[in-house]
Order: structure tokens, then C-alpha cells, then sequence
DNA sequence: GCCGTTTTCGGCCCGACTGTTTTCAGTCG
């Protein structure tokens, strides 16, 4: 079992606890933990094998236990013993917006329903807007509710999102009355995936701001609306969010919604060990039961107010980011003006649309001085991989590329296969050809945890290889990574000096940020890569930088921030 | 259940919205 459906089942052991009864802090405990394991950056069986589970934050004698069992038997003794006394399909019922713990027990004790489908059916029969507590209102709310949430439920990839919340914002701004509106939630985190649109505004007139902005066109329909805040999904089917502020409040409220929710809750227990209060509406000072405001004109302020450097919205994840705020020791997050070139882009010469020339115009459009070409290797079939006479009249269009083209230097590279055995598609006198050499998986998914680790570290070791590019092979929404000991990954990476992609392809987007603070640790480099198809994906580096800076990657943890001499140097070559 | 140079007991972030209630519980962000 690995740490992602541990953490999973810590989750489910907080919601059979809620429907049990528990101490609500004790449920809080389990989803506390859940969050640890699941963003832990260290190898979970080793922190258990030197008893070092306990020092992570949010876990304690108990669940550390359990984790143990979890890793060891797949499951824990209380865990079976809860879930004996609370049928599976409740805890589905908790995925239904406005079903909580309490009305989810409360429909299975009286009416006996076990299911999203039976839920639904007791609505339609009317036998819900009976029970003590419930209406007419709220039974067809539940209904409504489902039929949504089959409609709307689940998470987006975060370039989609980010368009349609520009146009969303843009359209805003041009509100009358609107004095300010910015980008909150998971898209100003820069999330690798997103649930919702979340937006603040400011403005002196909010009643008939709102009224205005519910008649924008690419609204479908308002699920919630009050004074401060409303809720509604979009034609494209994504749900917003947006609260509206005085402009005076504007800079807190910014901060509260942008989160992340765990970054709030340890920013605000800061607060209240110093005899303050944070909540949307500001800073304040307790005088007794008295608030006194501590006025912030910026969230820059309000970090300072706290004995804090300012936090980047990228790093607000309760990962660290606090205590290395307070001992100012956060680092100067890479920008994307700092990105010289790019590695990692397809031609026609494999599964490429662009052409080489057209490959490299794009990337000087894009203000890189220079761009290495990566196809795919023989092995790739389904990639179009190239046959050794390919590469070289690959070798040979470059030369001329580079004698002709200005402000663009086209680099010789190749993605190569790294077979089940952990060998490379090409043989060495082949590989030496080129100026880089990217090393990835493309096949043979399903090895055991062990035997892929094995086979990605025999590529590292390598002499000839550089990189290592898209280290699980995931794609976000749709499929799951392959099994393999990131850390040891990393250490392997260390040992040999090379570098790990932070493949920006948005349906990508990996190595995981949560590795990057191990990454720095040991000293290892990564480069972000466009993994471009086509001209117009070179620009996927931008949506990269959000993600590079979320693992608090700087300037110099990036190879693609060196000029091409340093680049070379760097590889040797 | 977790946590702690103010504490090993007694806290655990704080507020909006909805629907039900007759003053608030449940759920969510
Ligand atoms: N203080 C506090 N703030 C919260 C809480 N829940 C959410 N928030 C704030 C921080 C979140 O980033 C922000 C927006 O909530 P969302 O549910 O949309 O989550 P977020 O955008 O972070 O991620 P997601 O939408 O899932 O991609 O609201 C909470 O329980 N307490
Ligand atoms: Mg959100
Ligand atoms: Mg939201
Ligand atoms: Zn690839």
C-alpha cells in the first residue's frame, strides 16, 4: 500500500468516525494526518523502519500505528471494526454537496438508504421531507444536488480553468462599481488540477454588483447566493466561486480565499498564540473579548504583523512554508523571465506537428535563446521514434538550421527509450552523437515498485544520459502514475548528477512539486520542460513556472536558467 | 487523536449560507 490510498484510508476513517459520533476533534485528527501523509517528501517505509513517523506533523503515537499496520496488513483494527457497524455506500452519500456526517446517518437510521441511488430514490417518493429536520425544501435540494453533482463533480486541469477564469475576470473588472478583482483559491496556488473558479472582489455598491454580474452570459445556473458570496456553475461546466469585499477588507479577504484552507488554520492558531484574530475581514488585536483591527494594506502586512516574511501564494500549503518565513529562509522562487531555453520538444521527425524551424521560431517568439530538440527513440513505434538514419539527417537540417536562423540555437537531443530491462534504445556510439540525451519511460507500465525503481536507476547510472523525464509516466485525471520509489529515485539522481524533468505539459505536470524541497536537499537539478508537440506548446513552460515555484524551485536549482555554454558544460559535452 | 519553552490538560480557525427552528444546527469555503 502506498502512502496516497494510506492517507486514503485515513480519510475514510474520519468520515466513519463522524457518522459514528466521534469527538469532532478527533475526526479533525484523522484528516490532519490524511494531509500529511499524502504531501510526505520522504519515503514513508523508512521513516516507520528509523521510528520517525511520530515527528511528522499531525501524527501520534496512535495513527502512526496504524499507518504501520496500513503499510504492513493493508488495513487496521479499528478501521475493520468501524467499518463493520457502517455500510461502504454512505460514505459515497458524503460526496453529495450539502450531505454531511449528521444527515447522512441521520436518512440511513430512519429510512434504511445506503446509496446515492437510494437517496435519490427517497427523495423522489417524498420520504425525506418527513424527517425532523428536513422540508420540502431540502429534500429537493438533496435531489438536485446529486443530479449536479453527476453533471459537474470532479477536478480540471488547471490551464482550462485558468482561461475561463481570465475571460470571467476580465468581464468582471468591467462591472460598474467593481474596484478590484483577482484570482483566488487552488488558481492563484497554482494547484496542478482544480475544482473551482474562486474570486474576490471589491467594490463600495455589492448589491447591485452581484445583480449584474448573475447576468453574465456564461452563466448556467446559481446554486448559492447571499450577501457576501455566491456560488454558480458555468456552460463549461465549472463551478465559481466569488466573494465580494468592501476595498477596505480587500487584501485579507484575498488572503483568506486563496488559502490553502491549511495554511489559513495554522496562520490563524498563530494569530490567537499572539492575542490576535485573522478572518476574512482583517487582522485584529483581542483586547479581552474586544477586536481591535491592526490595519494591512497588503498581505505582505499581514505576514509581517505575524513575524512573518511575506508567502508566496504558490508555497500557502502548510508544507514548511511558515516556519521557513519566520527563520527567513524562504527562497527566491524562480521567475519566468529567469528561463533561457528549453529542453524536451518533438518534431516531425517523431509524433511532432511543428517542424524543426518552426519548433525554434516559436521558441525565440517566446523569448529562449535556445531549444533542444528531443524526438522519440526507434522503439517507440507508437511514437513515430526515429531509425538511426533518421537522426542523422536530423543532425544534418540542424546544422543548416543553426547556420541560417538568428537568435535561436538549436540544441541535438534525443528522448530515448528506457527499455524493461533498464537499457537505452540506442547503442553508446549512437548516443554520443548527441548534445543531450533525455532518458523516459514509454512502455512496459505495470512492474513491481522495486523492479521499476531498479530499471529507472540503470538509466540514471548511465554515463551518457542527462536528464530523466516524467518520472511516473502519470496523466493527471486520467491515469495513474507507475509504482516507483521516488526517493530513491532522487538519491540515484544525486549519486550521478542528473537532472529531473518538471515536464510542464499540463496533463503532466511531474515530477511533483511535493518532491522539489527532497530534491534541493540532495542537491539534485531539475529543468522545466514544454515536452512540446507542436509551436504552440513551447508556452507551456508558463503554466511550468507556477508548478516549478510550488516546489520551491529557484533560480539555480533549474538547468534551463543556464545560457547555452553553461548548459553544455553542465552535461560535459 | 494531536500538541506543547507560558501548558502533559485542555485547547483545537473563523465566518457565510441554508433551511429549519423559534434561536440554531449542519455544511461548506
Ligand atoms: N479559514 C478557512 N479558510 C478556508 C476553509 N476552507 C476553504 N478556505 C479558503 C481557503 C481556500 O483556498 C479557499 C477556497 O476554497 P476551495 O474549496 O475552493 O479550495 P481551493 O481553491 O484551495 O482548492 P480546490 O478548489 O479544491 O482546487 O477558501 C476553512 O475551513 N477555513
Ligand atoms: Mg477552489
Ligand atoms: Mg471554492
Ligand atoms: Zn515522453
Amino acid at each position: 500500500m502506498n502512502k496516497h490510498q494510506i492517507a486514503h484510508i485515513l480519510e475514510e476513517m474520519a468520515d466513519l468516525l463522524e457518522i459514528s459520533g466521534e469527538n469532532p476533534f478527533k475526526v479533525r485528527a484523522y484528516q490532519n494526518a490524511a494531509r500529511s501523509i499524502d504531501s510526505l517528501s520522504e519515503d514513508l517505509e523508512e521513516l516507520i523502519q528509523n521510528n520517525q513517523l511520530i515527528e511528522v506533523k499531525g501524527i501520534g503515537k496512535n495513527i502512526a500505528a496504524h499507518v504501520q499496520d496500513l503499510l504492513e496488513t493493508d488495513t487496521f483494527p479499528e478501521y475493520e471494526k468501524l467499518k463493520k457497524t457502517i455500510p461502504a455506500g454512505l460514505l459515497e452519500c458524503l460526496k453529495i454537496p450539502g450531505m454531511g456526517a449528521k444527515k447522512a446517518k441521520l436518512l440511513w437510521k430512519k429510512l434504511g438508504v445506503t446509496s446515492i441511488e437510494e437517496v435519490e430514490r427517497a427523495c423522489q417518493e417524498g420520504k425525506v421531507e418527513s424527517l425532523q429536520g428536513f422540508g420540502k425544501k431540502s429534500q429537493e435540494k438533496i435531489f438536485q444536488s446529486i443530479e449536479r453533482s453527476r453533471k459537474y463533480e470532479g477536478r480540471h486541469l488547471f490551464p482550462t480553468v485558468h482561461e475561463v477564469a481570465k475571460h470571467l475576470l476580465s468581464d468582471l473588472r468591467q462591472i460598474s462599481g467593481v474596484l478590484r478583482a483577482e484570482l483566488a483559491g487552488s488558481l492563484r496556488r497554482h494547484t496542478e488540477t482544480v475544482k473551482d473558479i474562486d474570486i474576490v472582489v471589491s467594490s463600495a455598491s455589492i448589491p447591485n454588483v452581484i445583480k449584474v454580474f448573475l447576468q453574465l452570459p456564461q452563466i448556467d445556473q446559481v446554486t448559492n447566493k447571499g450577501t457576501t458570496k455566491v456560488s454558480v456553475i458555468l456552460h463549461r461546466g465549472i463551478n465559481v466561486d466569488v466573494r465580494f469585499v468592501s476595498e477596505k477588507e480587500f487584501p485579507s479577504a484575498w488572503h483568506h480565499f486563496t488559502g490553502s484552507k491549511a495554511h489559513n488554520v495554522a496562520l490563524r492558531s498563530r494569530a490567537k498564540d499572539r492575542d490576535m484574530k485573522i478572518s476574512e475581514y482583517g487582522l485584529f488585536h483581542m483586547k479581552g473579548k474586544r477586536a481591535v483591527p491592526v490595519p494591512c494594506k497588503d498581505e505582505e502586512v499581514l505576514y509581517k504583523k505575524l513575524g512573518l516574511d511575506f508567502i508566496p501564494p504558490e508555497l500557502r500549503e502548510e508544507m514548511g512554508e511558515i516556519e521557513a518565513a519566520e527563520k527567513h529562509e524562504l527562497p527566491v522562487l524562480i521567475e519566468r523571465a529567469d528561463l533561457k531555453g528549453c529542453l524536451h520538444v518533438h518534431t516531425t521527425y517523431s509524433d511532432g506537428r511543428g517542424t524543426l524551424e518552426e519548433m525554434a521560431l516559436a521558441a525565440k517568439a517566446c523569448g529562449l535563446s535556445y531549444i533542444g530538440i528531443s524526438d522519440h527513440s526507434k522503439a517507440a513505434h507508437y511514437a513515430g521514434g526515429m531509425q538511426i538514419a533518421d537522426v542523422r539527417r536530423q543532425s544534418a537540417e540542424i546544422d543548416e538550421l543553426n547556420a541560417k536562423l538568428k537568435g535561436i540555437r538549436i540544441l541535438k537531443g534525443i528522448e530515448v527509450d528506457i527499455l524493461a530491462d533498464g537499457s537505452l534504445d540506442y547503442d553508446d556510439d549512437v548516443l554520443a552523437s548527441f548534445e543531450f540525451v533525455i532518458a523516459s519511460i514509454h512502455s512496459r507500465f505495470s512492474l513491481s515498485e522495486s523492479e521499476m525503481t531498479k530499471r529507472i536507476c540503470t538509466a540514471l547510472a548511465h554515463p551518457l544520459v542527462n536528464i530523466l523525464a516524467h518520472p511516473t509516466g502519470r496523466l493527471l485525471l486520467s491515469r495513474e502514475p507507475y509504482q516507483v520509489n521516488i526517493p530513491e529515485v532522487i538519491a540515484c539522481a544525486a549519486e550521478y548528477g542528473k537532472v529531473i524533468e518538471l515536464n510542464c505539459n499540463p496533463r503532466r505536470f511531474e515530477i511533483d512539486w511535493r518532491w522539489g524541497p527532497l530534491m534541493k536537499e540532495k542537491g539534485v537539478k531539475t529543468v522545466l520542460s514544454p515536452d512540446a508537440h507542436g509551436p504552440e506548446q513551447i508556452a507551456n513552460v508558463d503554466y511550468g513556472i507556477g508548478i516549478g515555484r510550488k516546489a520551491w524551485f529557484e533560480k539555480k536549482d533549474v538547468v534551463n536558467c543556464l545560457t547555452v555554454a553553461q548548459l553544455l558544460k553542465h552535461f560535459s559535452r
